[in-house]
RNA sequence: GGGGCGUUAGCUCAACUGGAUAGAGCAACGGCCUUCUAAGCCGUCGGUUAAGGGUUCGAGUCCCCUACGUCCCGCCA
């Protein structure tokens, strides 16, 4: 947390204090401090006089005029208040309140932004979790640059954080994976075979089968235990691997890999049934075992196992969130796609039945994308195996531009994901009007180090005072209060929202004013500290974002 | 029929626990490169925040209602 926000916080307690002291009841007191959208309207500002107008049964700017009266301006770096409109009061800080915030940046570095907001939670985020069947597509793509990106601010916010996929490797998807495989198989070495019902038909599927041939020939044409078992374990790792190395290509990269298959084998899933019986919420019906989630808020009860004995899939996943909290976290945040919205309350009853943790578990809910292709939907089927997969996105429209797009919209809006748009037009992604601004920082470092010339490191830059430059050191100061919001609501549109802002006023603030100047060499070093302190703050939040920052372009 | 999410400028989207004149990008129009990267800057145009009602000092934001879009409502995953 930087010296700026502090200083905010603290003129937060001052204003609570001196509330207090005109007679107000201390619980009801919550002081907003917020940065104006109209700069005439001062640095900061707070509202709280209109707040408390009902109160103290007085008009708000009698309030505000008490209050401003008892404001200590020099501790706070405060050069002139105003009360204005219907009773805000406006404060325009000082020159040193703005520019120590240069010395915070330099000095903390890849650290500036780091905030202890979190106090250290445990806190798990599963995201992506897509089947080992084939390849991820774009609705994955969103998943990902979501998850991972909130991953990030969350540790950057100061949780502790945990980045887990859980692989559906045990259920009906993987069967008819194992049996696809095995179709094709046959089908290379010229037998006749029918594609299961709900086989893959990708190219995936062929190549695996290609690779078995290779390795085993035509040993496994018969069918037996042993080649069902090799077949599904080998075509499960091979796309599992290419999923894993398509994440690492996109900058994703999980901490634990959970396997719903291990969970049978270490009893786990028969134990959370059980655990649910003795609870006295399991009943039999209709040859099939039912779990009374509507004890606990579902709208109807669930069948965990089915009349002909499988479990459904809701059976291992109560117990794969059952031992994430036996793992200890302190908080689960499951990113899922809309079509999976549905299925929280009936995962919360579990949760709420066993442990009475259940608002432990949140649901990051995921709108879904539409691709756009030729100016209409372009609707993906599995069964064709015709899809656009990440990896084709990656190798057409770049990792960078993928990520900023899928992170800078709201997880609760629908996009659509126009393809042409992307490829075509990919100048015009915002992600390059940010990366832009951070090459051109670049290029100025690097000629001033040509010149010699180099920044440095003060309390006060008395020397920076064009209104341009106050706007960057504005945004500067806010970065690690952004981070923390983003955080909390859970949402990384907001960076690359600051993002887009934070290069915009630098951008204003390069055309306006030459940082280089020979004959101010004083100056150019002042100005120098705070180009420097930009390239950090960029720099850092694009990382955020998981977005590289170009030094040149 | 029940529920989730959405509806904001011509298009794609923002708007921090309700705040001051609802903002960006793209598109359109007009300026700015003998000066650190013009993938940029400055300016203009563009709005009954889907419709209607309510709550209050104050509503895009909260409540009610209607319409439209989308997803879900299985002993599929």
């Amino acid at each position: 947390m930087n010296k700026v926000y502090n200083l905010q916080e603290e003129l937060k307690e001052h204003l609570r204090q001196i509330i207090i002291d005109l007679g107000c009841d201390k619980d009801k007191i919550n002081v907003i401090i917020e940065e104006p959208k109209e700069k005439s309207n001062g640095d900061l500002a707070t509202n709280c006089a209109m707040q408390l107008a009902r109160e103290l049964k007085k008009s708000p700017k009698m309030i505000a005029q008490e209050i401003v009266e008892k404001i200590n301006k020099e501790e706070y770096n405060i050069e002139r208040i105003e009360i204005a409109g219907p009773g805000f009061i406006n404060f325009f800080m000082n020159n040193k309140y703005l520019t120590q915030i240069i010395k915070q940046v330099l000095t903390l570095n890849e650290q500036y932004g780091r905030s202890d907001t979190g106090k250290k939670q445990r806190i798990n985020v599963e995201f992506v979790s897509a089947n080992p069947t084939g390849d991820l597509h774009l609705g994955h793509a969103r998943g990902a640059a979501i998850g991972d990106t909130l991953c990030r601010i969350l540790d950057m916010a100061g949780f502790n954080v945990t980045r887990e996929y859980y692989i559906n490797d045990a259920g009906n998807q993987i069967h008819n994976l194992a049996l696809s495989t095995i179709c094709r198989y046959e089908q290379l070495l010229g037998k006749n075979s029918e594609m299961p019902e709900d086989g893959y038909y990708g190219q995936d599927i062929v190549d695996i089968a290609k690779k078995l041939n290779l390795l085993y020939g035509d040993k496994y044409l018969e069918d037996t235990k042993e080649r069902y078992d090799l077949f599904r374990n080998f075509a499960k790792n091979y796309e599992l691997e290419k999923i894993k190395v398509d994440l690492a290509s996109f900058n994703v990269t999980f901490d634990v890999w959970s396997s719903e298959e291990a969970l049978y084998k270490e009893h786990k899933v028969e134990e959370a049934i059980e655990r649910l019986r003795n609870k006295g919420y399991i009943y039999e019906s209709e040859g099939a075992t039912w779990f009374k989630s509507s004890a606990f808020g579902d709208d109807k009860d669930r069948v965990l196992r089915k009349s002909d004995n499988s479990l459904t899939y809701l059976t291992p996943d109560i117990a794969y969130h059952i031992d994430k909290l036996d793992r200890g976290y302190d908080i689960l945040i499951d990113i899922l796609g809309a079509d999976h919205h549905g299925y929280v309350p009936r995962l919360k009853a579990s949760m709420e039945c066993l442990t009475g943790d259940s608002d432990k578990l949140e649901a990051l809910i995921i709108q879904m994308v539409r691709l756009i292709k030729n100016g209409e939907e372009y609707k993906m089927s599995k069964r064709s195996g015709k899809a656009l997969t990440l990896k084709d996105l990656i190798d057409e429209v770049g990792v960078d531009a993928i990520r900023f797009f899928f992170v800078s919209r709201s997880s609760d809006s629908q996009m659509d994901f126009d393809l042409d748009l992307a490829t075509k037009q990919s100048n015009e992604n915002p992600v390059y009007y940010a990366q832009y601004a951070h090459a051109r920082i670049c290029s100025i470092l690097r000629q001033a180090e040509e010149k010699k010339l180099e920044s440095v490191l003060l309390d006060e830059y008395h020397l920076i005072d064009s209104d341009k430059a106050f706007e960057v050191l504005k945004k500067l100061a806010e970065f690690p209060k952004t981070v923390a919001t983003g955080a909390l609501k859970r949402a990384p549109h907001i960076i690359t929202n600051y993002v887009i802002d934070l290069a915009q006023a630098f951008h204003s603030f390069y055309n306006a004013e030459k940082v280089i100047n020979d004959e101010d060499i004083e100056k150019t070093g002042q100005l120098l500290a705070l180009v420097k302190a930009t390239q950090i703050t960029l720099r850092n939040s694009l990382n955020l974002i998981g977005v590289s920052a170009p030094e040149k372009m």
